[in-house]
RNA sequence: GCCGUUGUGGCUUAGCGGUAUAGCGGCUGAUUCGUAAUCAGCAGGCCGGGGGUUCAAAUCCCCCCAACGGCUCCA
């Protein structure tokens, strides 16, 4: 209950309108008007239904002892429901009002207002120290009269059938040695292999306790990366500058070898589709993630939680001939959605919105889709290998039909020889997903977690289902086998496996990097003193690459450290000996250690081609923050 | 989503019923410096949000939000 009281010189009241609740008055009680009165104004609220004689015992003390404090002898009941969000039944309220009424009306002067009437009501308070006081009011609750909460209008969740088919799905893991030879896993001698133990316990044996938070959280702010962005739904992070140059190179890459190699046509489709639309109200349920939904004017819209549906409408539309095939399109998704389960959600390695890229891949038939599939394999092996994710960085599984090993053992083995290292082996009796194969690469982070990253899959229900065809060298109407490739998996997971080898990195004494190409400032140029300042200039004019100038009044020891905090992977100090020499000399974080620095003497052309030789070939773009250190504001 | 833990200036944190601690960062001044933290002063807080209990709440209770861990799941 909640419950104000005023203590007035007069308070009065006029019905206006009954309500459909109203309670039946006497016509006396049409209006009313009490002097030197204390107002009661009050809710009764739904927690009050259970022990009506509790509330009504409390609030009566409540306002005798009112009465006394202000010195007045008269109370005006006033049934008044703004005061709460959470009303009780108006019956529960009409019992409430009266009980206290009755209480009440022994031994003091008292007026009800009548409950479920419009009214009009003057109230003159007084205004002294003790005039306004609001309280409020809990019954007690014996566990006896406690409503239950169970079957109360609980929201039911919509989950897809693919969720439903995924519990009941019967797998079997085994693991595939390098020879290709399918084992069982208690067979299988894992010592040698801790990572790949770690991820068959992660995928298997469910163990996954973990005392501590995965360091890349801390990282990611700290070197002013990503953060948590409280304003928006959990999962959608904030990049900072130093975090979108990285997602961008990183993007670019993804996108520009899979364009130039594979011949992959970029492309760009809508974020948000009908969910009543026939043909991805289907898919929809065959896909095991949730959605975003969004209620706009008439429609009932989702969002994408990856590219498949714009693409296949798009090849839905197209005119393609056999001489096409494969015809492949990509998106670089930004973002990607998926309304994952709170408790899910952690740091960069699971969110609620991501980028990915998506490419899909059509294909003649199973020949063409597995002859495609297997160059798909080793092109992720690749494209993970440049960003920074080496081939012993990640663990690889392969997820299958009983049927499809039984016709393509050979490619199976084949996948296994190229990677020349066991893989974790998943398969299934019967179909249940949209796919007959896959694979995915697993990092297994510092807590012993596993994600996936890169992942291709063999579908062969979507050309169906979109209405996807092309034209054979007969004339006739064929259905092509479709590939789905997320050649790098979700750029965020990328950045979150860089970082947490640089954890692993830190761990082992080892001085943490990101590759060059994506390292934010790839040469910082920092001069002794002021004098210096502007040969250092000169110097960073004639560097190629992202270079930055610490022009801040701080000793030099100061400065060297910072640029070590940022993970600087080329650091210029420029003084008296440089101005004297002509030469730079140039700590090289590679090479260094945590305990000291390793230092080289070279010329500014030297340097541009080593930079060069270890950038060729991959994205480039400017620095993303002021050039002098002294114009950077803090993001973190 | 469920269960548990946590939430104090920008960051890291002390306090856990009675005047909000300190360090870093920021600002001001001094210092002009050779490879991982120069010195001094100043400013900065609705103690995650809302409600309640109390003469008094960062501190106790309830609700909400967020992060972390577990269940579950994936790019």
């Amino acid at each position: 209950m909640q419950i104000l009281l005023l203590h007035s010189d007069f308070i009065e009241y006029e019905t206006k309108k009954a309500t459909p609740v109203a309670e039946k008055i006497d016509e006396s009680a049409h209006a009313g008007r009490l002097e030197e009165a204390l107002a009661a104004f009050i809710a009764v609220e739904k927690d009050d239904e259970q022990n009506t004689s509790s509330v009504i015992e409390k609030a009566t003390d409540e306002i005798k002892k009112t009465l006394v404090q202000v010195k007045a002898d008269k109370v005006m009941l006033y049934p008044y429901a703004h005061l709460s969000s959470s009303l009780s039944s108006p019956d529960t309220a009409i019992k409430v009002l009266k009980g206290i009424e009755n209480k009440l009306s022994g031994e003091i002067e008292v007026m009800r207002a009548p409950f479920g009437w419009y009214k009009g009501f003057t109230v003159k308070c007084k205004g002294h120290p003790l005039s306004e006081l609001s309280k409020r009011i809990e019954p007690d609750v014996d566990e006896g009269c406690k409503i239950s909460k169970e079957g109360v209008g609980e929201d039911e969740d919509v989950v897809s059938e693919a969720l439903k088919a995924e519990s009941v799905a019967k797998s079997y893991f085994k693991i595939l040695d390098t020879d290709g030879v399918l084992k069982d896993i208690d067979d299988f001698d894992l010592s040698e292999h801790p990572k790949l133990q770690k991820f068959v316990d992660y995928e298997i044996s469910k163990n996954r306790t973990s005392k501590i938070a995965p360091p890349h959280v801390e990282l990611m702010r700290k070197l002013e990366i990503a953060d948590y962005e409280n304003g928006s739904d959990s999962g959608n992070m904030r990049f900072y500058p130093k975090g979108r140059l990285i997602k961008s190179l990183i993007e670019r890459y993804v996108v520009d070898r899979s364009v130039s190699e594979f011949g992959a046509m970029e492309v760009e489709t809508p974020i948000m589709y009908d969910m009543n639309h026939p043909t991805l109200k289907k898919y929809l349920d065959r896909f095991p993630a949730r959605q975003y939904s969004i209620e706009s004017d008439k429609r009932h819209l989702f969002l994408r939680f990856a590219a498949c549906f714009g693409q296949f409408l798009m090849n839905h539309d197209m005119t393609i001939s056999y001489r096409n095939l494969p015809v492949k399109m990509i998106e670089m998704t930004r973002y990607s959605f998926r309304k994952e389960q709170r408790g899910e959600l952690v740091g960069l390695r699971r969110l609620r919105a991501f980028t990915m890229p998506d490419m899909h891949t059509l294909t003649t038939d199973m020949q063409g889709a597995t002859d495609e599939f297997f160059k798909q394999y080793a092109f992720c092996i690749d494209i993970l290998d440049k960003i920074g994710i080496k081939l012993d960085d990640f663990e690889v599984a392969i997820r299958f039909t009983k049927d499809f090993y039984e016709d393509n053992k050979d490619l199976i083995t084949k996948m296994v020889k190229e990677v020349n290292k066991p893989v974790l082996v998943e398969m299934w009796d019967e179909r249940f997903f949209y796919f007959v194969l896959k694979f995915e690469f697993n990092f297994v982070d510092m807590i012993d977690k596993a994600s996936a990253l890169s992942t291709v899959q063999i579908d062969v229900e979507n050309a169906e289902r979109y209405d996807i065809s092309y034209t054979d060298e007969k004339g006739s109407q064929k259905r092509p086998v479709i590939l789905h490739c997320s050649p790098s998996g979700a750029v965020e997971r990328c950045i979150y496996a860089l970082l947490e080898k640089a954890a692993d990195d830190i761990e082992n004494k080892k001085l943490p990097m990101f590759p060059v190409w994506l390292s934010p400032t790839q040469v910082r140029v920092i001069p002794v003193s002021e004098k210096h300042k502007n040969y250092a200039e000169k110097i960073c004019s004639e560097i190629k690459f992202r270079v930055d100038l610490d022009d801040r009044e701080m000793t030099l020891g100061k400065k060297i450290r910072e640029a070590g905090t940022e993970w600087v992977p080329y650091v210029i100090v420029i003084g008296d000996n440089e101005l004297e020499s002509g030469k730079l000399t140039v700590s090289i974080r590679s090479e260094s250690d945590m305990k000291k620095g390793f230092k080289k003497e070279m010329t500014v052309e030297e340097l541009n081609e080593l930079i060069e030789n270890e950038t060729k070939n991959l994205p480039y773009r400017t620095l993303p923050l002021p050039k002098y250190l002294s114009k950077r504001a803090k993001f973190v």
